[in-house]
DNA sequence: TTGAAAGCGCTAACAA
DNA sequence: TTGTTAGCGCTTTCAA
């Protein structure tokens, strides 16, 4: 193990670099490699634990095999199963993942595309906390290609991947009304992002089908614990609403936090339906009813469209992918008369 | 942005490449560089948003600045929370981390360290899964600095930092035990893993502290929701313990899922502590008591030891660290008479 | 105060 | 069937 490269290979074997590169990369059929050489210089290789430089491959060959992930928050169950999934994909393609954790933070996202740059990957996948698409345009119009998931801009060429929020917020509100729920307090996320709009839209949309316009009540502008609790809170101190929708499982948890401390209990005395799927939900008491949002899929896909984009040289075809997300009932809403 | 390199902005500025780089490494002042060379350098540098090629310098300076996380799932809230805490920490420090999930799989473990070893990284942090040292040390032994973290092995020179998982152990049965408990299962985790082995020692020392070595009531084998819930189930159908030490978030749940199945109340029917700390446990009904892992810590103090590690030329001097857990009460523990 | 040139480990065009 | 050689972008020694 002491540091071993084509050259000292070559040197021990007697053969010249260029045949061992080639025997080592499997091309000694193409060159017609003798049976024997190929036979002396792999075991050599094996024998001394020859670890190929992909730095120096990466220099040569202007390709490193890795592809760049920046999320918001590793820590949030959603983003985690998310990265599970990209690692996961991203191996069997044979690409390794430098995680970039952005903490919601646009110089932290700044900073990190910047690192990735440097280290040259092959292509990004990000769920952007930035609001403005331009630099990440540029950077996917120069080679490297970009695809956004979870959050999308408004009008981009970039490609993305991420869940129909529109349709999302819709089900939620519609579940709800279904269920008699006429005064439902909508808690949005991040106010700019694309999923917060698109559900909020999905949220007024529903409340109009059910000519319910003059009752839309909006709060709240993160998806932190702490907007969720406050926000509840601040309701529960002035106009009970029937139901609540919260747009994020950690909007979720401060809404639980805020009704308990108020002893009211879900859902007999307030309803509620979350955004987000997680194991945990349905440990609840009571098990939450919630819209499901499609990880894997997200994970897949973007994966998948961006080996496309990175391995096709013509490839400057953009996808706009919008996945259906899924209601999963718990028992978290009260049926009114 | 066509692809800049010390040769293209030497040509444009007329000066060197040598002359260059040193600009740009903040070397001016050292190679006395005159004052209007820097700054002539510097503009044109970002004005064509130079991005230096970490390829290259890690080629040439044998440093990467990168260092690689292996984890057995970083979809498990506790992993996930130590990911997080690394890559801050990393980042803090000047280095980027390359995350290979394991998922629990030896040959994924191997492959992902030939990866890492592939693309130089600095040093490496992993939670291992194997049950051999002897590759790890190897590489540890030859210039690539490694920290355990999470386990460690029987014996080993290897660096770690983990839980006292023996003091976690022994302080869930002997609160246990405080609150008239007797009849304790515990469900273990990975058999032949060191958190396993040193939870279950500690429970059996607490039981033999209260005289109750005769009551010792150890089964499961890995650290999934299945195991939690089987074992459970098993113990509900045979003889019912009046509590469970579960040995993870995991294994919780399963057991929650199975206790809720024979229509059973924690903690009125059954008690339970668990190990790991987490968001959630505190939503449950009853919140949960458990043993709370330092991820924080162990995460930072990874970081430190590898860094030094990686930076002092003379420091093979290894440390083997284990930290305090802490106790979090809930609700799910009944106090017998 | 600046530059020329070698070399990190690899691949590939060209040559034999 | 195999070898020679140039060059990817960078740092650094030596020289001026």
């Amino acid at each position: 193990m002491e540091h071993n490269t084509l050259l000292t290979i070559s040197k021990r074997t007697g053969f010249s670099t260029s045949t061992v590169s080639r025997v080592l990369n499997g091309q000694g059929d193409k060159y017609r490699i003798s049976k024997k050489t190929i036979q002396v210089v792999s075991e050599e290789a094996k024998k001394c634990h020859y670890t190929p430089s992909l730095l120096a491959k990466g220099l040569r060959m202007r390709k490193t095999q890795t592809i760049g992930l920046l999320l918001p928050g590793i820590d949030n169950p959603y983003f985690a199963s998310i990265a599970s999934v990209v690692i996961y994909e991203a191996k069997k393609l044979g690409y390794t993942v430098v995680l970039v954790d952005t903490m919601e933070d646009e110089k932290n996202e700044q900073e990190g595309i910047t690192s990735l740059l440097s280290r040259k990957v092959d292509g990004i996948i990000i769920a952007p906390c930035g609001q403005d698409p331009t630099f990440l345009e540029n950077t996917d119009q120069h080679h490297l290609p970009v695809i956004l998931i979870d959050r999308h801009f408004e009008s981009t060429t970039l490609s993305y991947v991420c869940t129909d929020n529109y349709r999302g917020g819709y089900e939620a509100t519609q579940y709800l009304t279904q269920h008699g729920h006429k005064d439902i307090l909508c808690i949005r996320g991040l106010t700019y992002a694309m999923p917060s709009r698109e559900r909020a839209r999905g949220y007024l949309d529903a409340l109009k089908h059910n000519g319910l316009t003059n009752k839309k009540r909006i709060a709240g502008n993160d998806f932190s614990i702490k907007n969720g609790y406050l926000e509840t809170k601040l309701a529960i101190n002035t106009t009970l609403p029937t139901a609540i929708f919260a747009m994020s499982n950690t909007i979720l948890l401060g809404a639980i936090k805020a009704i308990r401390e108020a002893k009211l209990k879900i859902p007999k005395d307030i309803s509620i339906v979350s955004f987000d799927n997680y194991t945990y939900l349905d440990y609840l008491d009571p098990a939450i009813t919630r819209i499901s949002q499609p990880e894997s899929e997200i994970g897949t896909m973007s994966v998948m469209l961006l080996v496309q984009r990175m391995e096709s040289s013509n490839s400057s075809q953009h996808a706009q992918i919008l996945l259906p997300p899924q209601l999963i009932t718990g028992n978290s809403v009260k049926k009114l008369l």
